[in-house]
DNA sequence: ACCTAAACCTGGGCGC
DNA sequence: TGCGCCCAGGTTTAGG
């Protein structure tokens, strides 16, 4: 699944691709994965491509901008087989014959295009909290000490801290030796310190490796990641514990699927 | 304001 | 072989 490591790892070479080149055409296959007006970017040249939590967000010299989101399925490709493709939803054509494509299997995803690069920006970052790199520890320990919400419930809130995903929640709960289902409140400051440490790690791992290709996810080059080899937890059911032997376990939070070793997380 | 659960969607895997 | 069911989960929305 898309989360910070894998959308910065699209971000970074949607730039390289991108940035400089006039957008010439939209293609839309499918409405349901694009919304807005797209001849407000006919013509506009790419000045930048951000990243906000698991949002990429594009500037247009116009003042527009275009926003995209992967949720769970889709990917942002350059490779022109997609052209013809099944689930190939919107064409985005450059004047200099270059294209990009966006491809999503369940839909859940999207493109849109908005008036103001400025009102999309401020949309976005409005229901995001702080980036898990610059958040700090202060900053966590507070949040989970204001709310009895399960601590896993937390660091995937996207308004609490903004791109952290099931696969790296999982795995920076295990290697912080955390219990997921601990209410924010029981989890001391240094504790709180130690979580966001983790979270920092298996996503510098992930982004090292170039994100998680366990089951749909490639690159803009339709490339996979690496850090699927080297999940820690995620999705090990039956799994033996890497710190202790033990078996690994798997729950249930908030409707996710949640794997643990009951004897390293306490 | 806070919290929970369902809905959105498709393909793959499973049991029968 | 095939049918029905469950599961995957990021985000929004509805409801308690």
């Amino acid at each position: 699944m898309p989360e910070l490591p894998e959308v910065e790892t699209v971000r970074s070479q949607l730039e390289k691709e991108l940035v400089g080149e006039v957008i010439s055409q939209v293609k839309v296959i499918d409405d349901m994965c694009f919304s807005g007006d797209s001849k407000n970017v006919i013509g506009a040249k790419i000045e930048n491509i951000e990243r906000w939590g698991k949002w990429l967000g594009i500037m247009m010299s116009n003042g527009t901008g275009m926003d995209i989101h992967l949720k769970m399925t889709g990917r942002m490709v350059v490779p022109p087989e997609y052209e013809s493709m099944p689930h190939t939803r919107v064409i985005i054509e450059m004047e200099s014959g270059r294209k990009v494509y966006y491809w999503d299997i369940r839909r859940f995803g999207y493109v849109r295009v908005w008036d103001s690069y400025e009102v999309m920006r401020k949309s976005i970052l409005s229901k995001l909290g702080p980036d898990p790199f610059e958040a700090s520890g202060q900053y966590l320990s507070e949040v989970l000490g204001k709310t009895d919400r399960m601590v896993k419930e937390v660091i995937l809130d996207q308004s609490k801290l903004a791109g952290v995903g099931n696969i790296y929640a999982n795995d920076a709960l295990w290697l912080a030796g955390v219990d997921p289902r601990v209410r924010g409140r029981q989890v001391s400051k240094s504790t709180a310190e130690k979580i966001l440490n983790s979270i920092r790690e298996v996503l510098q791992k992930g982004l090292r490796l170039g994100g998680a290709s366990d089951n749909t996810y490639r690159d803009v080059y339709d490339g996979k990641g690496g850090y699927q080899e080297e999940f820690l937890v995620y999705g090990k059911t039956g799994g033996k514990c890497m710190r202790c032997g033990g078996d690994l376990k798997r729950i249930v939070i908030g409707g996710r699927g949640t794997w643990m070793c009951e004897n390293c997380q306490q």
